[in-house]
DNA sequence: GACACACTTTGATCTGCATCAAACTTGGGT
DNA sequence: ACCCAAGTTTGATGCAGATCAAAGTGTGTC
């Protein structure tokens, strides 16, 4: 199944990263290909938790709600990130595509089922369970504590840094980022409404720390200044 | 070293509890136990992660904090949870006791062998994460998207459930639980200030949902009440 | 038993962000 | 080239919770 795992465009960096050439195949027999159309759901909250996966190509965005329907949106996903939640039989979140995505499929049985076959597997879903548990606690004290100005620095910063990871782009002084998300929908991360991510874009820009060009695209001129906006 | 496992008040529960006889015996060679008193400071963010262990008795917390020191506690942990960050070189948070507390202390690098050498050890640990991150995430929600009221519920409802389990008592309907934590404790889980957390209490007792018995002491009268305003 | 200190409650005022309301962009489709 | 819907910006107003202030209450100590 799926357009063999040689070829993959993140098998250097995803979870599998950790497995042998016979390994990767074994497991790749496994898994099958799906392809999320942009605004398409995979999981909802509360659904059968059927599947995992890796995300090979696009942005996920994670979310849990109220029950009066309000939405927070407690992770963004990027290539090479793992999709789902072992060892869980309903789902806690609903998973959504921000975009075009590609993604490589496992049934939850047969992930599991790997996990205990393969050693390295496991260790290596666990370093990253343990690194997007860091940033959900980072997220805590962002949500519970920081000021709006803050939270939006915060998560410019934040994805600056992702999006450059992502692409092994140039190392550099990042200049210009296109954001995978709408206002909205940063407003869901930062538990903030459209108007006031807007107000604190245009203050940001106006005061020269960066620069908005289009709808999404965010060219960070004064990285520095807005490091130090993050932190109040 | 130690009181020997096999009369630790939380061996059926914590970690350790996936191991055979002879391993829980080899693991507890390399721990020794440790007291710590009421308000002391386990590790300060930013230390070098020297660390990990079990919590046998007592609750502590964990806490990130701003440049310009507000707090947010991101976890609190009680009895049989596990305590530390495998793999990483530097502490993330600040992890302080909250009343006297007895933990199982390992140095990192040989927790981080003892990972690699029992299998069973590993799993537990992954599915204990992922957990935790389901906790942090259920904080985000409540922190992003929740009013005063609504968090100050589900903040009692929690730890109620927490000291149920953790003391393993009748499982019946909760009367009477003793909080681990100062309103301004409660505060800092709750992105909240002292006076709110008062309120909110004066509030749901004048409602009757509960009922203040001294400092620390809350009596939990109209459960279903409780549990629908934890949803606002 | 009463002192002291830390914690808690209660009240008055202030403010940052939400809410309500419109006008304005942008880019995809015909 | 134009239109339209979706997304964005900007402005006016309101309110939940912060902040400032002070009085009250347990709890441990001498």
């Amino acid at each position: 199944m799926s357009g063999s795992c040689s070829d993959c465009a993140v098998r250097d960096r995803a979870l599998c990263s950790a497995l042998s050439a016979e390994e990767v195949e074994a497991l790749g027999r496994l898994s099958r290909r799906r392809h999320l159309a942009a605004g398409s759901t995979l999981v909802w909250e509360g659904d059968d938790n059927a599947i995992c996966g890796n995300l090979i190509s696009g942005v996920l965005r994670v979310d849990s709600s109220t029950v009066e329907g309000q939405t927070q949106t407690v992770a963004i996903l990027y290539p090479s990130d793992f999709v789902g939640r072992p060892y869980a039989s309903d789902a806690g979140q609903t998973i959504t595509a921000l975009s075009d995505a590609e993604m490589c499929i496992f049934t939850r049985p047969a992930f599991e089922q790997a996990l205990a076959s393969f050693a390295g597997l496991e260790n290596q879903l666990l370093r990253r369970t343990l690194q997007s548990l860091d940033e959900s606690r980072a997220a805590q004290l962002r949500l519970g504590r920081k000021s709006a100005p803050a939270r939006v620095a915060d998560f410019l910063l934040d994805t600056a840094k992702r999006l450059v990871a992502g692409d092994c782009r140039a190392a550099g002084i990042v200049h210009r980022i296109e954001l995978p998300l709408t206002r909205g929908e940063i407003a869901d991360v930062l538990g903030l409404t459209i108007e006031t991510v807007s107000r604190q874009f245009t203050r940001f820009a106006n005061a020269g720390l960066i620069e908005l060009d289009g709808r999404r695209g965010i060219i960070i001129r004064d990285p520095a200044r807005l490091t130090h906006a993050a932190e109040g």
